[in-house]
DNA sequence: TATATTTGTGAGCGATTACTCACTTTACAA
DNA sequence: TTGTAAAGTGAGTAATCGCTCACAAATATA
């Protein structure tokens, strides 16, 4: 049993579920079994924990991102994205809730990952897969697609019917065809 | 200048900011011009000054609703619920901004609100709406639309331009209409 | 004016916070 | 086996948290 690694599995749990500011380290510590000093000693603070799931998180996540990337056929990008969030949630459920927790709590860390540019390609990728679609605006149309994205995102954290999802993978997927 | 109003609108500001936990009763009191012990006179602790402002939000977000639930006909329902978040959004937007913050932080409020029971007549609205329109399957289209819809609400918190805004309502009611 | 009630203050409470540090234990290379 | 670095501990820190309370000022009622 590596202590860090269990350091960081509790760290994100809880951040998950009880959000960052309100988890105390004492807490983590306590629940991974561990002294409060050693989240210390690996992390420089509370912050660098957090930075160190977020950097983890993000590794795993590149793959499915990658994929899209590389993916030709406009409707299949669309596709791939629609799918994205289930994909990520069905592996790394706890990774995700902590991603729209911060994303909606901390204004600061929402422009940090836009400048970060993470899901900077991601978001060229489906811009040109409207224009390649001819929609008559696919700027607005790529729009509209991410806001759809974030509800869609919001919803499988609560509900997370499998079944059910693909269903509205497949109803949201047609709105935005052509 | 009424002191306890003064602290309902600093606490709403500073709640909508930086979140409700991060928020300390001393910070409010000093931002309110107050002593902190005046907080607590007025409301009984921390989550009483909370429970306060929510009511009077919900208040004033009701005549909204009201006029939705008036309606009669399922496309004016459909776009009168899609300009609901813009409108709110235009007069109390911190208060907008407090409710996805706990809705989406806290589990438990997002339940309260549920069985609270605010929003199900709207909900139930939607519903009839799009069996009316006779969509084949009417509840799987409400669902997708009120993802569409909470997506759109996230996204105004940051993105607040009324033109651009009501280009993407149009855009999103073409796509739940028949 | 006298009395009672409400409104307001600010010092101070115990609990908790993120974090430090002197120290011990473990692991590994020479 | 010995020496050194890394891993791990837990008591202790100042600061802050939500909240109380004895008291003063303002307001209302008589």
């Amino acid at each position: 049993m590596n202590k860090k690694e269990n350091i960081l599995k509790v760290a994100l749990e809880l951040f998950a579920s009880q959000g960052f500011d309100n988890t105390s380290t004492s807490l983590i510590a306590k629940k991974a079994e561990v002294s409060e000093g050693l989240i210390f000693r690996h992390f420089a603070n509370k912050e660098g924990l957090l930075n160190e799931i977020l950097e983890e998180g993000l590794i795993k996540i590149k793959p499915f991102i990658d994929l899209i990337l590389a993916e030709k056929h406009p409707e299949k990008i669309i596709y791939l994205t629609l799918e994205l969030p289930y994909k990520i949630i069905s592996e790394q459920k706890e990774f995700w809730k902590l991603l729209m927790n911060l994303r909606q709590q901390n204004e600061k860390f929402r422009k940090d990952l836009n400048d970060n540019s993470f899901f900077e390609p991601l978001n060229n990728k489906i811009n040109n897969a409207f224009k390649d679609l001819k929609f008559s605006k696919p700027k607005m149309e790529a729009e509209t697609f991410f806001i759809t994205l974030t509800g869609f995102g919001l919803y499988l954290i609560d509900n997370g019917d499998k079944e059910n999802a693909y269903k509205l993978i497949k109803n949201i997927q047609l709105k935005f065809s052509k």
